[in-house]
DNA sequence: GCTTGAAGCTGAATCGATTTAGCTTTTTCT
DNA sequence: AGAAAAAGCTAAATCGATTCAGCTTCAAGC
């Protein structure tokens, strides 16, 4: 393997190589040499040196030249961080393509995909800044870095961040104050006296909202503030191993608030490994980010914006923002909805 | 709206419509008028013209000019359908970011990104016949529509075929018909008399296999055919309803094989509500392709191809391809692995 | 009056691959 | 032998956007 990288590969290089033209490499590479009536030596030629060199086709260059200029083709980008679930995203996605669809004619054609970024790490995506990747992006799943690399700079083409608060950006957002404050409320209605709250170390900036509002709600109420149990990470297993800790110092808890679904379902294993019963003698109240939520035994208990409205928000903004129907940034917020089910 | 859709407005367009070269509009839109001295009436003509003529870039253009020679550039697709789950495929994609991850340097870049077909529409997808989108692509969750469409060409470029059984493609799959026995085994092996498969009407290649090789082998062990409950979709709330059917209607059941973790999730439902005990009165199987399996109550036992070993054999196999490490297609199949659980 | 400088813009080249028209050279046919 | 046809290849244009060097024009300075 050399050292230092050489130039790519190109047609051109092929060429000359070989010692024929470009076209005649790109004949080959398009299997068209009968039609055109290369010489099969050439051909034999050419493709040994196609596999020599290591050729790898430039697709820029490739849909640049099979571009039709009757047909408006347009790319749109879900970019999401590799950390987080794919839960709510795919539903984007799903929803961004039936509206691309529902748009697509002979002279319109839509390609969307998901990409992914490290957290925090946004700016290093390539493409991003100059927009050669995408015509328009929901963004999601940042972290502070990645706001400040946005704060900082424009995109130059639709964009729309959902659940973080962005200046200049056109932003969906839920309403954690409103979350917590209604999860605590459920769980003082039922009578819980010690409620904990159930969160990982590392808060994005609407878990740690709805956590707080959540304390400030059940201080209110209560005089006392709740016990906060903090995991590790953001599996099941994280929050199973914290609050088995938890539970085992025999610190009270008679009501579990958990920031994210896949927190209360670690939360079930210790709650029932501790011989305790749900809701009987923990109540547990999630967010609904779960696709399975209904199916957790016993089903949970949410309060959390709905992810229909706001992927429905979320993509008609996108829409309207490509077509240029508004250009100021807006903020839309989804409330609450409410599911009661068994866990509380 | 004009009823023909005209040509795409380029920079030219608006450069003519406004009475100015291409430079000054290309100008504008990277925002560079300070330094490049336009006098800032061109420049609000030009805004405004952008806007009136509803301007939208090029993205294959402005990458094909954005290219730094110095380096690689590759883009890799994971293509699957609308209608399947997107644990495996995310699992796929985080693995394949990570190999790219150690292979990048200052020569050397990759793009990731998942796309979608409609299941049975692949042949529809913008750019897969000419290579004018991806240097590499991983394909699943394909129908037989799909599957005669590939057959019918050769994509030319670095393919990997998950879960399907395709000539001339590298092909990366389980072996259903041992899963389903190594499930009916463990049924068996609990002393299971009456065992029930569980699966959707409409079956993909591999899990009519896996629930036929089942049957086989509880015939060959107890001379009787296991009851098959057929289940109207993929989802938990389907599973539930039909087995509470079959349940209701007092048909026998100590022992289920569900064909997907979706369906087995279901089942727990209908099983508790009918007041029975998981193992104790009805042990149950599963595959291992939901993320919490680990998380059901009782934790879910899985025969299945290991989803690491699967992910991992099918991006190795992507890398070697676009490396031209191996050229000839490829089988491998993925021995499955068994996970005793709770639930058997 | 002549130089210098800035302001305001354009022309042409470039990115990599593909295609069409067309140019040689060789072969075939009469 | 001469004309026509076939074989085998190339030059140049093209896709859309960007950039750099450079060309005018006008104002200021000595």
């Amino acid at each position: 393997m050399a050292r230092g990288d050489q130039r790519p590969v190109t047609v051109h290089t092929i060429a000359k190589h070989v010692g024929v033209s470009p076209s005649a490499v790109s004949t080959v590479l398009a299997n068209r040499q009968k039609e055109r009536r290369l010489a099969p030596a050439t051909v034999e030629k050419i493709r040994q040196a196609v596999r020599d060199l290591g050729y790898v086709p430039n697709v820029a260059a490739r849909r640049l030249r099979a571009n039709d200029p009757e047909v408006h083709h347009r790319e749109i980008g879900i970019l999401t961080s590799f950390e987080a679930p794919l839960f709510l995203v795919s539903r984007v996605l799903r929803q961004v393509q039936r509206m691309a669809d529902a748009r697509t004619g002979p002279g319109r054609r839509f390609s969307v995909s998901i990409a992914m970024f490290h957290a925090g790490r946004l700016g290093e995506m390539p493409g991003l800044l100059d927009a050669s990747r995408f015509n328009g992006v929901i963004l999601t799943n940042t972290l502070p870095p990645d706001d400040a690399f946005l704060a900082a700079t424009t995109l130059p083409y639709a964009v729309v961040v959902l659940g973080r608060r962005l200046p200049n950006y056109c932003c969906v957002l839920d309403t954690p104050g409103e979350i917590g404050r209604r999860a605590a409320e459920i769980l003082l209605a039922r009578g819980c006296r010690q409620p904990v709250v159930l969160a990982p170390t590392l808060l994005t900036e609407s878990t740690a909202e709805r956590a707080g509002a959540f304390c400030t709600a059940v201080r209110a109420a209560t005089g006392n503030e709740p016990a906060r149990v903090v995991v590790a990470g953001f599996t099941p297993a994280n929050a199973a191993d914290a609050l088995r800790a938890h539970l085992g110092a025999g610190r009270g808890c008679d009501g579990l608030y958990a920031v994210t679904d896949g927190l209360a379902l670690g939360a079930y294993q210790a709650i029932k490994d501790a011989g305790r019963r749900i809701p009987k003698d923990i109540a547990v109240v999630g967010v609904g980010d779960h696709e399975h939520a209904d199916f957790f035994d016993p089903p949970l208990t949410c309060v959390g914006p709905s992810s229909e409205t706001i992927v429905e928000q979320v993509v008609t903004q996108l829409f309207d923002l490509m077509n240029r129907r508004h250009v100021k940034p807006v903020e839309t917020f989804v409330p609450p909805s409410v599911v009661m089910r068994g866990s509380a």
